[in-house]
DNA sequence: TAGACGTGGCC
DNA sequence: TGGCCAAGTCT
């Protein structure tokens, strides 16, 4: 449950699904997992997107591991402190994995709770402790119906209540919904989209997907080089593999300044998500 | 508290 | 084609 929550962090089920499934069978507990090195995390990560959450996941591991006997904590409180684990994760796996009562707020119900009883389209662009006040008062006290409408609310959210095109049809609570009485007035913001083309993110990406696709550290040299220099094997004769070669290309495709890159080679050293070893970058031990 | 942080499917 | 959006967290 903590694996999938973490996964599931701004990132769609059905691309979960299959790493979820390799990742546990991989490690199917924390210890596991700990006693492997960071990077191998990381790697297993694959292209789920936003790797720190890879490298958090394992810290939580390491300190499940070392300060909890192993054992995934059950109280809100006790999972609030694993890296990696906010407000949501906490209350969800507190929710799903233990039957606890635990308020359970995410982008779903929030959005469900801005429509149902708020009236408007979407919810406010950041969380406020109105709406965790709100969540709090609709949850039904026993442990396990709360855990029951925190996974309905959530489901809803997800199925039918959406953020482009909500099934209100279909919607069973329909006639309950201050939203639609009210004609469903749009939103009254309009979101501002994350530019990706051209930023630091997007070369920080491409110089992962690169640190991925070998266990040997890379030469800095060839971050910079222009694709034309990429011959059959390396400056200094070594050979590449198909998927080295082709994540070099892609991170050359981008054509970054060498400022970007230099910038986003120390962002990530210094989340950790790669270190330095013989004048090369790999990833973290 | 606003901004940084990946990625790919959908319309 | 391109913006929108997905079960957030951390600083």
């Amino acid at each position: 449950m903590l694996v999938s929550e973490v996964m599931l962090q701004q990132t769609p089920v059905t691309r979960v699904l299959p790493i979820w499934q390799e990742w546990m069978d991989r490690w199917p507990t924390p210890a596991a997992l700990a006693a492997e090195p960071a990077g191998e995390a990381v790697r297993a990560w694959g292209r789920l997107g936003y790797p720190r959450r890879a490298l958090r996941l394992y810290a939580a591991a390491a300190a499940i591991t070392a300060d909890h006997d192993g054992v995934v904590p059950d109280s809100f409180d006790g999972l609030l402190t694993l890296p990696g684990v906010g407000t949501y994760t906490a209350a969800a796996v507190a929710a799903f994995a233990y039957g606890r009562r635990a308020t359970v707020v995410d982008t779903n119900i929030r959005r469900v709770q801005a429509r149902v009883i708020s009236g408007s389209a979407l919810p406010a662009p950041t969380l406020s402790a109105a709406e965790m006040r709100l969540a709090a008062a609709l949850l039904p006290e026993e442990g396990a119906q709360s855990a029951k409408w925190n996974a309905a609310v959530m489901e809803l959210g997800a199925l039918v209540c959406t953020a482009r095109a909500p099934k209100c049809g279909n919607c069973p609570i329909r006639s309950e919904c201050a939203w639609l009485a009210a004609g469903q007035p749009a939103p009254s913001y309009v979101a501002k989209g994350q530019p990706w083309a051209g930023t630091d993110r997007q070369v920080r990406g491409a110089v992962m997907g690169v640190l991925r696709a070998t266990r040997m550290p890379i030469q800095r040299e060839l971050f910079f080089a222009p694709v034309p220099e990429l011959g059959d094997d390396g400056l200094d004769g070594t050979t590449f593999s198909e998927s080295l070669r082709s994540q070099l290309r892609r991170l050359h495709s981008l054509m970054a300044p060498e400022s970007q890159l230099e910038r986003a080679i120390e962002g990530l050293l210094q989340d950790g998500l790669a270190q330095s070893r013989e004048g090369g970058l790999l990833l973290p031990d």
